[in-house]
RNA sequence: GCCCUCGUAGCCAAGCUGGUCAAGGCAGCGGACUUUUAAUCCGAAGAUCGUGGGUUCGAGUCCCACCGGGGGCACCA
């Protein structure tokens, strides 16, 4: 609008229908036919043809990208010559009848309007839309309007996880939120980021995971609970990584790791069902069949379908050590077995995996909050979900013993002396949780951003995440 | 942190080996048009070519640094 009057929105208006109803109920009306039903809708106009004495615009609906044309006629629509003038990108009320134009567009026939906001900037070019990434990222809020397939996967993500809450609240689990300002940052092997509390003048770490908060619920008679939240790691960004990243992590009381695998393939399938209809998704040009079950597979087998080598960690170091050496592992000596085993399964292995399979029994070593497994010494009962080639999630039986969780901390502040600054903190309060008795039970951590990748096709992390972070604008 | 790569008007985007090089389109502005679909047509306007140095008679084009984006490595989920 280009108006020297100064612009005026209301404070409200009545909206009586929404686009998609429209469309659905008239799409029986031939070319040409109309009807009396008046309708007012709103949006913002994303395109308009002005034909001198009649106009088309379309106006597309904000929370779903439904479209729907306008039709104005002159000697119907009074203010039609402020209509024409509408700007693309201006936000209107529209109201007016539905009919389907000669050329058959399903339309409303305008007969009033009322300009709502102001489209000062505009929205790139109307066809190619924005295609500079460092601006999509930083006005989001533009990337929604000129790239509608952006904003699907995006709305993709407030769906996906409505429907894992559902699926876990059907079962009982209870939602419940723990710190994310902590004075030990445990549960996860990462940096955090730290923070100042200035009336308390103490240092505070962000949370890097959940973990240690949830199973202290557990213990305090939350028999099945679970947290969405956000978590926070100093460390790289990349396609993969953004230093805030939201993890669904879950504990259930008297289960085991085998507990666990059914539960995530049953939810991934569930999930992938309800927003494909199908099991079977396509991610980066290849197929993946999310059907269960999901194939299992303990990391040590992997490692020797791969390179033909079984390993143990019960075996002396120095063939550990060969093995790793021989496959170009930059060994450490300060590693143990178990480290050994795990870098030669990243180094040989993990990249030649498309899954869906889960990757068990890790080693104790690099395992510090796992149970030993039950049956084979030096290993735990722990696993991580690999699809479309990427790390899922991670679950394990929880280790419960106190006094091995302890040790296991113990461990990893040696590795952190050795050099290892990314090994796990000990968090003295866990322990002492740990004494009032912790049961059986199986965890689970999911990478929300990740799962929701998989899902929507989408291969890279800024793809799903609304704004993600971004070195400060010049 | 390292390596590669990109950065031309609000948006999309030509510009090869340095010499009318600052095309074109969309949006915006002015005008025409009674069934358009990225409507079409006419007109005027809009760019210190990311920033700062350097090489050269001459640089958007070559070199260096910095800023920002993307990809990869490292690290991790």
């Amino acid at each position: 609008m280009s108006d020297d009057t100064p612009f005026d929105p209301p404070y409200r208006l009545d909206v009586t229908d929404r686009v998609g109803a429209v469309l659905a109920e008239f799409d029986h009306l031939a070319d040409g036919e109309e009807t009396d039903r008046t309708v007012t809708v709103a949006g913002r106009v994303m395109l308009l043809r002005d034909q001198g004495r009649l106009a088309f615009a379309t106006l597309r609906e904000g929370s779903t990208g439904d479209e729907i044309q306008l039709f104005a006629l002159s000697k119907v629509l009074d203010g039609f010559d402020r209509f024409v003038k509408l700007n693309l990108g201006d936000w209107i009320g529209a109201t007016g009848e539905v009919v389907r134009t000669k050329r058959g567009e399903l339309s409303i026939k305008v007969t009033s309007f009322v300009p709502l906001a102001q489209a000062r900037r505009g929205f790139g070019d109307k066809f190619h839309g924005i295609t500079d990434t460092d601006l999509r990222y930083r006005q989001r809020y533009a990337d929604l309007w000129a790239n509608p397939e952006a904003a699907v996967a995006l709305r993709a993500r407030s769906r996906t996880i409505s429907l894992i809450r559902r699926w876990l609240e059907d079962r009982d689990f209870v939602e419940v939120e723990t710190p994310v300002l902590q004075h030990v940052a445990s549960g996860a092997a990462a940096t955090p980021f730290t923070t100042h509390h200035n009336a308390l003048d103490v240092d505070l770490k962000l949370r890097i995971a959940p973990e240690l908060f949830l199973k202290r619920l557990v213990i305090g008679g939350f028999e099945r609970v679970y947290e969405i939240g956000r978590v926070f790691r100093n460390e790289g960004i990349s396609t993969r990584h953004n230093p805030e990243f939201t993890m669904l992590e879950l504990y259930q009381a008297y289960a085991d790791y085998t507990d666990m695998m059914a539960l995530v393939e049953d939810l991934v399938a569930h999930l992938a069902t309800e927003l494909h209809g199908t099991t079977t998704l396509t991610y980066d040009d290849r197929e993946l069949d999310l059907s269960t079950p999901w194939r299992r597979a303990s990391m040590v087998e992997l490692i020797e379908d791969a390179i033909g080598v079984r390993l143990d960690v019960g075996q002396p170091i120095d063939e550990v050590r060969a093995v790793a050496t021989e496959h170009g592992v930059e060994v450490e000596e300060s590693w143990g077995t178990g480290k050994l085993i795990l870098e030669i399964y990243e180094k040989t292995t993990e990249h030649g995996l498309w899954g869906p399979i889960f990757v068990t029994d890790y080693p104790e070593e690099v395992s510090p909050l796992s149970r030993a497994h039950r049956d084979q010494p030096g290993v735990t009962e722990r696993f991580e979900a690999i699809v479309a080639g990427r790390e899922l999630c991670n679950a394990f039986s929880e280790l419960v013993d106190p006094d091995v969780q302890r040790a296991r901390f113990e461990d990893q502040v040696r590795q952190k002396d050795a050099g290892d600054h990314e090994a796990m903190a000990l968090d003295e309060d866990y322990l002492r949780a740990m004494e009032y008795g912790l049961p059986p039970t199986g965890g689970l951590g999911i990478g929300i951003d990740r799962l929701i990748m998989l899902l929507t096709g989408t291969t890279s992390i800024r793809d799903v995440v609304l704004f993600p972070t971004l070195k400060p604008e010049q």
